[in-house]
DNA sequence: GCAAAAGTGTTTGAGGTACACCCATGC
DNA sequence: GCATGGGTGTACCTCAAACACTTTTGC
């Protein structure tokens, strides 16, 4: 007990949301919680702030634990701090959210691998604290700041296809879109470009692939 | 020195920037510091978070304290937390924006009554801390967030013209709009209503007066 | 040959933008 | 009577939405 202070202080943690896309779906990164409380629920990765850790840095380091991750977009969806939120002290968490390619997540490569896996947006396990508040908010924070041009550049793998990007797009903005619509605007956004290579996926015409064009 | 922890923890303050609008302009009110650090420079409203308080009930307590205000438009903007923000000790802030219309304010009421002043978004003095970042953050998220909707039921006074309607959805825009259009626009959004009376104003022809609708 | 997804243009309507003059008042 | 801001309508253009058929493959 080495650490006092006049007035009591809270505890500070940062929590990462990740999402990834796979098959069109929107996914996001749970750890399995292997102690007390809420054991066997699953949870964001996360953990404390060192005390002279900027937040940022520390949301870095711990997608940077979690994933192998170091480069991409995280940006801060907000302070969680309800003062009954963790039964151990009080606890204020900063939660980020963080957008990964699929074929750049090594999540394996974490330190609670073992318990590390990716759930659909739309099929979520019971989540502990108010993790589940939180992905809410995350969700609706893609919903309103997300567009395709993110999308295409932040969320996807280095090659997929049209239509994939279309259903990635419909999930996230929970809109329908028309097909030929969805073309027509990204020829004038022009923010991707074929790769020149198909892809087959089943009995049916091959379809192109393309990636986002590296413009900045 | 009668709370102690195995780890160091930060602190944890809610500041909050409290915007309103008068006779067009874009204003946030300032509070003057008396002690050190960055004594004499101005700051936004703030104070330690109680343990067992929440971090929006904090932003209220603040709001009300400053402000006698205790209703209307609050919302986290996010928390800053740099290493070295505060001398004093590590401190992390949650910043709340505030609007309230100007003939609710009563910032005389609060207990740094002598030194609470506000200061046009285009002419702010010297900020202690990181709060000119902060500020800068905020206003950007006014010109992301803030519709002219918004502005109406949230920030004007009772009674206001359509002029200083548009002036102040110029400042938080940051774009200029033609006279017709905006009252078009307006008849469109169904908004506001004018409330019979009119102002007048200096040598010209007296302005109608308008209040927004109660359409929750 | 048939099931299954890929790919491809045109028409229409809504909403945003550009633009100029008369009105009521104080001095 | 003149300076000052208040108040009003039309034409055009851009962009989003609706809409159907042919192509390529696996079985």
């Amino acid at each position: 007990m080495a650490y006092s202070y006049e007035y009591p202080h809270p505890a500070v943690t940062v929590d990462v949301a990740v999402f990834t896309v796979d098959n069109g779906a929107l996914e996001v990164l749970l750890i399995k919680r292997g102690e007390w409380p809420h054991t066997g629920k699953w949870a964001l990765p996360g953990g404390f702030v060192e005390i002279d850790e900027s937040l940022k840095r520390a949301a870095w380091r711990e997608l940077r634990e979690e994933t192998g991750v170091h480069a991409g977009y995280l940006e801060q969806l907000g302070a969680f701090g309800h003062p009954d939120r963790d039964p151990r002290e009080r606890v204020i968490t900063v939660v980020y959210i963080a957008l990964v390619p699929l074929d750049r997540l090594r999540f394996e490569a974490g330190s609670d691998a073992a318990d590390a896996q990716l759930f659909a947006i739309s099929e979520l396990p019971e989540l502990a604290f108010d993790h589940a508040k939180i992905l809410r908010r995350a969700r609706e924070r893609l919903r309103d700041k997300l567009d395709v041009a993110d999308i295409a550049t932040q969320l996807m793998p280095a090659q997929f296809t049209l239509t994939e990007l279309q259903r990635t797009h419909e999930t996230i903005s929970g809109t329908e879109s028309d097909k030929r619509n969805f073309r027509k605007k990204l020829k004038t956004l022009e923010i991707v470009e074929p790769t020149g290579e198909n892809r087959q996926g089943g009995p049916h015409r091959p379809a192109r692939l393309y990636r986002a064009t590296r413009s900045i």
